[in-house]
DNA sequence: CTCTCTAGTGAACATCTGTGCGCTAATGCT
DNA sequence: AGCATTAGCGCACAGATGTTCACTAGAGAG
């Protein structure tokens, strides 16, 4: 029983890649066909259901699977962040990132906005838990000790968006271009809202 | 010449509400077709071809007409804030329009990023011009005047992408929902912001 | 009043779509 | 070795889609 689930989770792969492959060259999820994704996975239509009940179902598998490849990231910056500031090197880490797995940031950053009910609301759920495991994180921080929950909620929530707005500029270029002015606007962007946290006094933040 | 040509203008903002209508109760602008959208603008297919040349134009057109739309905004928005601090205000002020005027905004927030390439490209330049209109504003703000014109364009940047996030958490509610904790969260984001702003030293940001 | 123009109609087409049903062949279990 | 399971195939069907073409009716211009 090893064989035999390997293949099947291969071509189970196949069809998410062929899914990614085909969005990323057109429209949004919305835009593709079960039999258009078939045939690029190299598969008879029918096939399709062997996997996935829907075409919905594949886009909920590929949302979570990308939520799970950016908890990866978040992970990996956080703990090069650990040390100090380091604001610099955690982004270059998150733009390595997303240059070499493009097509699933791609995916989270479209789809979240514009795809279907479902999927938005796993990606928007994943999102909320991305903001309370950072601003966990940051309450560690000597500074943000004495933060309120709420504001380090805050806090967490601008730096994540700023940093997918970030991904998003980065996938709308064509790939090979400068990528230098974005990641230095937004390293200057998290260092001002640092310095702003800094400033913070969290009684008159309510 | 008057009473022909009036009606055809009147259908074809017909064909763009059916299209908004549409995408709000399903999948984005990729998952509309043309004769779904006719049949909601009371319109036969073939009639389609008589305002627009295909699906994607009329697509073009909604993103300039959101377009304008958010610019009137924004100058009302504005106006509100040139008294002094006051970001309460503009927010509450945003938050209304959105709340008036939501189909456009969706529009908007969703395919800015999930859309077909000509109407991200589209939403994408207008909305750098947005920013650049808004460092424009903020360097006659005695505060900003020594701040270099790259590090303006950052910080209004920041402000641009934020307030979007905003628009786009609150359209994903379900419209009659407590808005109160996302428009605070924003107040304070902005509030921060300001305060990073006036801790910074530009030398040290480059 | 007459002539022209055109927004909207209706039928028709080739193509694509999602999905159901029966089959085959190879894997896994006993 | 023999039987059960199932990933993948092929066919079929009804429905939806984009686009064409000829048409009608009503507005605008002379």
């Amino acid at each position: 029983m090893a064989l035999r689930e390997e293949k099947k989770l291969q071509t189970r792969q196949a069809l998410m890649d062929a899914a990614l492959t085909l969005m990323h060259e057109g429209a949004g999820f919305s835009g593709l066909s079960l039999r258009e994704v078939s045939r690029q996975a190299g598969l008879v239509p029918t096939g399709f259901y062997r996997h996935f009940p829907d075409l919905d179902a594949l886009g909920e598998e590929l949302a979570v699977e990308a939520c799970r490849q950016l908890r990866v990231v978040m992970r990996q910056v956080r703990k090069k962040a650990q040390g100090g500031a380091a604001i610099t090197e955690s982004v270059t880490a998150l733009v390595e990132f997303i240059r070499h797995n493009p097509l699933y940031f791609e995916f989270l950053a479209r789809e979240r906005a514009g795809g279907p009910p479902k999927v938005r609301e796993t990606i928007h759920t994943q999102m909320r838990q991305f903001v309370a495991e950072l601003a966990e994180d940051l309450q560690q921080w000597p500074i943000y000790t004495d933060f309120p929950r709420d504001d380090l909620a805050m806090l967490a929530d601008l730096v994540v968006n700023t940093v997918i707005h970030l991904a998003l500029d980065l996938l709308a270029l064509p790939y090979v271009e400068d990528d230098a002015e974005q990641v230095l606007r937004t390293t200057k962007q998290l260092r001002l809202i640092m310095l702003g946290a800094h400033a913070w006094r969290p009684e008159k933040g309510a």
